[in-house]
RNA sequence: CGGGGCAUAGCGCAGCCUGGUAGCGCACCUGCUUUGGGAGCAGGGGGUCGCAAGUUCGAAUCUUGCUGCCCCGACCA
C-alpha cells in the first residue's frame, strides 16, 4: 500500500479522552474512531489488525476441531424466555422492538440461539460431540464503557459452544478449548495465564479465565512465576489424544485474579521468590455449564440405550476486538506500538527519504514491487514529508520492519533496515535487505 | 445508577470572572528556502462557540432546562 493513496488519519497529539495507552495509540495511529460511548469504527489500519487476530483465532479453533458458522446479531426474545435469562440479564441487554411490536434484542451472547439450532437438528448421540463457533459482534450495554475498545459496549467476540453426551465428554471438549486458547494467545505474541474462575451454579473446576499480563492491565493478578516460562503445545498437538496432563501442567501452580486471591494459600503454596503480583487483562473465558440451557430448552438426544438425555454443554469466549488493545498494552514503548509479527497490519514499512529524487524513487519502487510480489504486506511511505516526520510516524505505527532508503546510503549502494522492537539497524545492499526480510517470514 | 468534570476548527487549548469584530499551537492549502529523527519564512482555507429558551440594544461570555462525552465507584469478553 502506498501511503499517498491510503486512508490513515494519524494524530500528533493525544486526544484528551484517551486514558490508557492502547486507547491513545489506537486513536493516534488512526486505527479507530469513536462513534459514541463504547462504540467504535475500525479504520483501515485497525481493521487489518482485527482481521489478523480473527484469522489466528479461527485457525486455532479449526485445528482443535471446532466448526465455524455465523449467527445473527439480532435475536428474538422468545428463546431467552425459554432459558429464563430474558429477565435475569437486566439492563445490560439492549432490547429492541420491531415494527410488528415483536420483542427483539441485540445479542450479548449466543447460548440460547445455538441451543435452539442444535436441538432442532440433532436427535442422536451419534452426532455428538460437536463444537460450533462463530466470530460475531456482540453488544452489552455496559453501565460505564471505558478504556476505548478494551471495554466497549459493542465488541467482536469468538464464541464456541460444545455439545457432548456425557460429563466426561464435556470435560474433553473443555480441555481441547483450553489448549487451543494457549496456542492462540501465544501465536498472538502474548503471555497468557489460565486462572481458575467462578464456576457459577454448576460448581466444579471447569471454568478458567485467560489473563494476559500487561503493566497497564485493569485487574491485579497473583501467580507463580513458573507459569510465565511455560510455552503452549506446538502445532503438532494431537487433539484426539488425552490432554489431561497438559491441563494439569498449566493448572497445578497458584494463579488467581484479585477476586479469587487467597493470600494465605498464596504464601503457603508458592515460594517467596516465585511469588508474582502483576497486572492483567482478561482476554478469554471458558466454562462448562452442563445442562443449564439444554434442560430448560429441551435440547435432548437419544443415547445408545434409547433414552433421551439433555446434552452436556460448555461455552468458550475470546474477546477478539479487546485483544487488539491488549496486544498494544503488552507491546509498546514511548514512541508507539510494537506489533508482534503475527498481527502487524503490515510487515514492512518502506520509507522513501527523498520522494522525487530519481535514484531514491527507483530503488524504492523496485523494492516495493519485489516485496509485494513475494506476498509481503508493505506500507510504502512515498509522500514528500521530511525524514524526521516519516521516522516518527512509522515508529508510532509500529510495523515490525522498516526499510529506509535515502540518497546518502544509495551512494554507497546501501539501504538500511531497522527492527522496530529493538531499534537495531543494519546497512545492506537492496538485494541483501530484500532477502533478509523475505527470510524472516 | 451515585459522585466529580468537560463541551469554542480535525487534534490540543485560550477567551467566559468584568457581555461589544472568535483567537493560539499542531494538522490542512499555496509559494519560496530547506531536506537522515516530528524544518523556516510568507500568504491562505476552515468554527450554527453542544442544543433550546430566557435576560439584554447586543450573549462563546450571564440565567434556566436539556443533550453528549470523560473521570472515580459498584458490574463486566
Amino acid at each position: 500500500m502506498r501511503l499517498s493513496q491510503y486512508f490513515l488519519p494519524t494524530l500528533r497529539d493525544d486526544p484528551n479522552e484517551a486514558e490508557i495507552v492502547s486507547h491513545r495509540l489506537m486513536l493516534r495511529t488512526g486505527m479507530i474512531r469513536q462513534s459514541s460511548a463504547g462504540i467504535y469504527s475500525w479504520l483501515p489500519l485497525g481493521h487489518r489488525v482485527l482481521r489478523k487476530i480473527e484469522q489466528i483465532v479461527r485457525e486455532e479453533q479449526d485445528r482443535s476441531g471446532a466448526i465455524e458458522m455465523l449467527m445473527p446479531t439480532i435475536q428474538s426474545a422468545d428463546i431467552w424466555r425459554e432459558s429464563g435469562r430474558y429477565e435475569d440479564y437486566g439492563k445490560e441487554m439492549l432490547r429492541i422492538t420491531d415494527r410488528h411490536e415483536r420483542e427483539m434484542l441485540y445479542g450479548p451472547t449466543n447460548e440460547e440461539l445455538i441451543t435452539e439450532i442444535f436441538r432442532d437438528s440433532v436427535k442422536s448421540y451419534r452426532d455428538l460431540p460437536r463444537n460450533l463457533y462463530h466470530i460475531q459482534w456482540k453488544f452489552r450495554d455496559e453501565i460505564r464503557p471505558r478504556f476505548g475498545i478494551m471495554r466497549g459496549r459493542e465488541f467482536l467476540m469468538k464464541d464456541a459452544y460444545s455439545f457432548d453426551l456425557t460429563e466426561q465428554g464435556a470435560r474433553e471438549s473443555y480441555n481441547k478449548m483450553f489448549v487451543a486458547y494457549l496456542r492462540t494467545f501465544e501465536r498472538l505474541g502474548l503471555k497468557s495465564i489460565p486462572m481458575a474462575a467462578d464456576t457459577g451454579p454448576i460448581g466444579g473446576d471447569l471454568s478458567h479465565e485467560f489473563i494476559v499480563l500487561a503493566e497497564t492491565g485493569e485487574s491485579q493478578v497473583f501467580c507463580d512465576r513458573d507459569l510465565i516460562e511455560r510455552s503452549a503445545p506446538g502445532e503438532d498437538i494431537d487433539y484426539s489424544a488425552d490432554l489431561t496432563s497438559i491441563i494439569e501442567d498449566w493448572t497445578d501452580k497458584y494463579a488467581a485474579t484479585e477476586e479469587k486471591h487467597d493470600p494465605k494459600r498464596f504464601e503457603a503454596e508458592v515460594a517467596s521468590e516465585s511469588r508474582m503480583s502483576a497486572r492483567g487483562i482478561e482476554v478469554g473465558h471458558i466454562f462448562y455449564f452442563g445442562t443449564k440451557y439444554s434442560e430448560p430448552m429441551n435440547c435432548k438426544v437419544q443415547g445408545p440405550d434409547g433414552k433421551l438425555v439433555a446434552v452436556q454443554c460448555g461455552s468458550y469466549g475470546i474477546g477478539v476486538s479487546r485483544l487488539a488493545a491488549a496486544i498494544i498494552e503488552a507491546s509498546h514503548d514511548e514512541d508507539g506500538i510494537i506489533w508482534p509479527d503475527s498481527v502487524a497490519p503490515y510487515r514492512v514499512a518502506l520509507i522513501n527519504l527523498k520522494a522525487g529524487d530519481e535514484e531514491t524513487d527507483a530503488a524504492c519502487e523496485d523494492l516495493y514491487g519485489k516485496l509485494e510480489n513475494a506476498g509481503i504486506d508493505v506500507l510504502y511511505d512515498d509522500t514528500d514529508e521530511r525524514a524526521g516526520a516519516k521516522f516518527a510516524t512509522m515508529d508510532l505505527l509500529g510495523l515490525p520492519w522498516q526499510i529506509i532508503v535515502g540518497p546518502r546510503g544509495l551512494k554507497q549502494g546501501e539501504i538500511e533496515i531497522k527492527r522496530r522492537a529493538t531499534g537495531e539497524r543494519q546497512s545492506l545492499t537492496p538485494e541483501a535487505a530484500f532477502k533478509r526480510i523475505v527470510d524472516t517470514v
